[in-house]
Order: C-alpha cells, then structure tokens, then sequence
DNA sequence: GATGAATGAGCGTTCATTCAT
DNA sequence: AATGAATGAACGCTCATTCAT
C-alpha cells in the first residue's frame, strides 16, 4: 500500500534527520534505512526539502495528538502531570525535539516554513497554558500564579529532565521516574 | 598579534556556525565575516571541525567564566538567581545554545568531542547544583529539596524562559526582567 | 496486431524527439504519448537509442517513397519541382529534420548508425541528381550544368525555404506557395 | 589573466556543445578539454544553461564580425560571393551551425532565448538581403529579382554545399572550391 | 604570512531500464 | 502481454581544502 510505504519513508527520515540534522543526513541513507533505492523517495517527495517539511508536519501532527490525550485524562493535578511528562518523554525519544533543527538552520528554510513553525509551537504552549489555567480556576493551582511563567516552567524543566536522561544518560523510557520533579514544581524550592 | 586573529576567526565561526547549523555554515562566509581570506583559516585551524571544536570550547570557556562570576557574588537568593538569569541571557543571545548542534547532529562529530562536551555540559550543570546544596545549607532553600532536581528546574525554565524571548519574540535583552520566573520557581506552582 | 503498436510507438517517439531532441527525449512521455505503459516499449524496443534508430529508419522510409512518387510524376520540369517542394515541406513539417539531430549528437550514436544514415542521404541526394540528369538530357535543363552542384542548390534552397517558413514563421503548410522560388533557381540570380 | 581563461572555456564548451549536443555534453568533459577542474567552470560561468547562452553570443559575435567583413569587400560580385562562401565554411567548421541545437531541442531552453537567437538569425539574414539589393541596384544582378528568395538561395546553397563536404565529406576547407556553385547559382539552371 | 583561484570528492536529483504483479 | 513501482548509474553543482603567487 502506498500510505504504508510514505509512512515508511517518514519514519526513516525522522530517523536520520534527528539524528545528523538537515545538511548531515543524506538522502541515500535515507533510503537505506527505509529499506528502499534511493530514486524512490523521489517518487512520494517531490525533493529533501519537502520530505523535511513533511516530516516535520508528520512530527507536529503526532504531537498534538498525544498531547491532546494526555491533558483531556481525569483524574488529580499530580497524575495528569505525570501522564503529561511520560508522553513528553516518549515523543522526545523519538523526535528529540526535531524542531529545534529549525531553530538551529534557520537561515536555510523558508521564512513560511520558520514562521508557520513557530506559530505550531505557539499553539502548542498554549494548550498547556490553558490546561494550566484551568487548574487555576478548578483550585488545583495557587490563584495569584501567572499561567505563562508556570507554563514555561512546565515544559522547561519536563524538556531538561527528558532530555538529559535520554540524550546523555541513554535511559530506559520507562525506568524514569518524574515524580520527583512533578513535586517539586508544585512546592517550589522554597 | 597571532591571539588576536585567532579569536577574530572563532568570533565570526560562533557567529555563522550559530545562524546556520556546522553545514549550513561555509568556510567562506568565516572568512569574511572575519574580514580575511579564506586560506588564512587553514594557518589557524586544521578543518572546519577543528574550528567547530575549538568554538565549542571558547564558548564554553567563556561561559564558565560568566557563570562562576555570577554565581559567586554576595547577596539574597533572589539577587543571585536574578544575576545568573541575566548571565544565561546574554550568553544565550550570543551562542544560542550552540552547543545544541552537538547533540542535533551528534554521530557527525567525533566521540571524543561528544564525550567531552557532555562531560563539560555535566560540569556547569554540578556548579550550579553545588550552588543550590550551598543554599540549602545556608538554608536560603528548604532542607527537603534534591539538589538535582532543583538545578534541572533553574536552568530548564531559565533556558526555555529566555530562549522563547530571544529566538521566537527578538526581544531586547535589557527589556527581559526574570523576577516573576524566579519568585514562581522558589515559590512553586501550588 | 502488434504492427499496429509498433506505428504507434514510433510515431509517438517522432515527435517527441522532433520536439526535444534525443536526451530532451523521456521514454516517460514517449510511452505517453503513444497511450501505453513505460515497460511496453521495451517488448517493442531493445533500448532508448534502439527506438531512437528505429524512428530515423522509419521516418527515412517515408521519405524515400514520398520522393519516388514527388520525381516520377509527369508533367513540365516546374510542375515537379513544385511537387517535390510540397512533398519536402510536408515531410519537413513532420521531421523538422530529424535527421540533423543524429548530426548534431554524432559522437553519441554507433558509428554504425552514423554511417548508415550518412549513406542513406547519399542515396536520396542521388535520386534527386538523376533526376537533375534526366532532365538535362531531356533538355529541360541546360546541357553544361553540373548535376551534382544543381541538385546541391534545389535541396538547400527548398530546406531553407521550408525551414523558415516552417521553423520561425510558423505558417500554415499550404498557404506557401513555393513558385518564386522554383523560378529564381531556375533562371539564376543574374 | 581571467579573460583568456574564459575564453578556453568557450572554445571547449563550443566544441563539447557541437559534437554532443547540449545534454550529451557533460560539464566534466569541457573541463577536460579546457584542461582544467569541474568546478572551475563555476567561478566563470553560473551554470551549464549560462554557459551554453554565452557560448551562442560567443559565436553570434564573431559570425557577425566576419561576416561584415565578406560583406563589405570591394571587387566584383563573383568574388565578393567567394570571400563570403570562404567564410561561411570557416565558420560552419568550427561551430557546425550550432545554433541549430537551440532549434532540435527549443522547448529545452527559454522563450527569451529562443527569440533571441531567432532574432539574431533574422539579423545576419537581413546583411545578406542588403547585400542582395545592392547588388541589383548596381546592375550585377537582375533587377526583376525577388532579394528575399535570392538571399534563401544564396544561404541554403552555400550552407549545403559546405555542410555536406565538411560534415560527412571530412574535406579540408582549404580543399573547397565555391567557383561552380556560385557560377550555378548566378546563372541559374535552365 | 596571506590570498583566492583551482580542485575534486560528494550529494541531490533524474531517468533508462528491470521485473514482480 | 502490459504495467508502473523500484532501482541505481550518471550528471550538475557545491564547497572544504590546497598551493602557487
């Protein structure tokens, strides 16, 4: 099946452009990895660029389905941060914050593609800063909290904490605890 | 003098390799950022990765730098954090984390460069988790609280907190007053 | 019938090749054009440069028995003339020259097929120069003209001719009226 | 000094361009031949399309150059047609009319130079043509003569003539006699 | 020492050809 | 027999690196 195939391709590209960025990862690896000829992808992309694009919609896309599942959960404050922080280190895992390489090359990619990026990421954060204000009002966070400085705290330490066990610890997904750092959020260092 | 123009050429490096990402970056554009001929960087630097790793360390000199200054002054705990927020700023305005691209495009670089960075990203990361034990033995912090924890709080919101101000809303970096992040991390979300 | 196919084919491939030359030339479109599959050509065809000499063969076939019929009608020397001028001009209309092509990429063909092809506009030149002869020796021309000179002036005039027209005028083949023409070379410049 | 390396550039790229055509040409191979590196090229000319463009105006130029020269010499109108056939063959021996490429593969290239060069050919026609009238005002040709076809004559002749020694003929130019083909011409064929 | 013209390895992309369906 | 998805050799072009000046 077609679809199956692209799927195939984008999951190899997410694969190769995490891993050695948009000048570094080449298009022959690409297909060596997805098991195919290099002319292939040619045949589902019309160029590098576009099944850059691609796969980063497709990453985007992912995301916002996950995060969606993960801040609509019943339950307490503390779980649904929890279930919040696994989702995060599970997509972390995969993508390792692949936008980034935007951010990174930003010279190189059209001025639309950066802005409409950035515009995902924006909303993005503003599904947490909602889920945050909602707390606020149900009395599960302090009412004199300004949503946007906890929202950035949120995803500011959920992305440190991930991202030095995954990057640099190399650890297991599930063996990783964020309890610890959920609480600590919460109470503050005071 | 020799020094001088060696740290012209690693100025304009941090400058393009900065804007463009290690590929994206052209010997070319070094040298003329640097106001020199593009052959006089090869009397300086063996390869372009030499000049990269060389970069990776100056930057990382000078933030160590910075970073003992600034958490080495006398003062509240709140007066600390406030310098050391300013501190990640200004650097972080200048190298954009540069040290990102590392991890972006890590299997391009040696193992040994990797291992390094990481070992030194570990050291800045233990200076401030030192700072933090400092402060709760002096009591500034609550007895409670993991040092480690604590630290990946700090320096995740403040890099999230100014990157999204530098990189997505171009502010000024004089404009950017952390107190509000700083009083909700110490004080928590709760 | 398979006949049927293979006219198709190299129809389709004449005017592909008319009209973007032998590497301008994609089987892709070819195959289009001849409203078949890609891979069908082949069981017609051994390769790309096989079809591409199939269709100069072809379209020399053609050539030759619109000439045999344009040089043995009856009739006064100018009516044959003028006959043989539509009979080109319609062929031309058709080829462009297609022809010139081989000369033009002769590097890039057999020298087989270069050969043959040279010996083949040898072939139809000299039935253009026996019939210069037959009408020298039926007093239509006069008896000291050199056959092979007049028959060098009937064909690059008429190509000429023809190739403007055809080529930048872009006029309709039967509103040329080639008379004029016939006439001058007839009766000389003087 | 730069112009003369440009200049065997030109030279290569006309012979390359002449004998393959321009797809068959390959960029290597005209480095070759000039005797330099691939990449070379690149410093003097943007691209294959740039550099066959102005390989065209190249060979423009100096057809018209010696062109105006045949054109303007004194003498009788029988010599004069022999300098201007003596030129031609020249020319045709080193560019081999390769503005005829633009012609075979014209929807390769763009509009703009494709009218460009059509306009150009029209240009040199138009030398001829005057020459033509010249001539008939003066009496060395007749005056009832139609300048346009004679001038369709006179080139058509004369670029057979030659095309046909040199292409397949291999004649040294210096071998060619154009007496009896422009006697011919003058006298007509009757 | 400083330069930048020259080089050529390497990558993105195309397309003739193959072969499983 | 007919197809068109898949392949990979080949080519245009870039840019890190070299070296004659």
């Amino acid at each position: 099946m077609v679809e199956k195939r692209r799927k195939e391709i984008l999951d190899a590209a997410t694969e190769i452009f995490s891993r050695y960025g948009y000048y570094g990862a080449k298009m022959e690896d690409i297909a060596k990895k997805a098991g195919i000829g290099k002319g292939t992808i040619y045949s589902y992309f019309d160029s590098k660029e576009a099944l850059f694009y691609e796969m980063i919609k497709h990453a985007i896309e992912e995301y916002e389905k996950g995060l969606d599942k993960a801040l609509n959960i019943e339950g307490a404050l503390e779980e649904r941060l929890h279930v919040l922080c696994q989702f995060h280190g599970k997509y972390l895992s995969k993508y390792i914050d692949i936008t980034q390489i935007i951010v990174m090359e930003r010279e190189v990619f059209s001025k639309e593609l950066v802005r409409e990026l950035i515009k995902e990421k924006t909303r993005l954060f503003n599904r947490v800063k909602n889920a945050v204000k909602n707390a606020i009002s149900k009395g599960e966070l302090r009412d004199d909290l300004d949503p946007h400085l906890a929202s950035i705290i949120i995803i500011g330490s959920i992305g440190k904490f991930y991202g030095e066990k995954i990057c640099y610890g190399r650890e297991k997904l599930n063996k990783i605890d964020p309890k610890g750092l959920i609480d600590t959020i919460l109470r503050g260092l005071k």
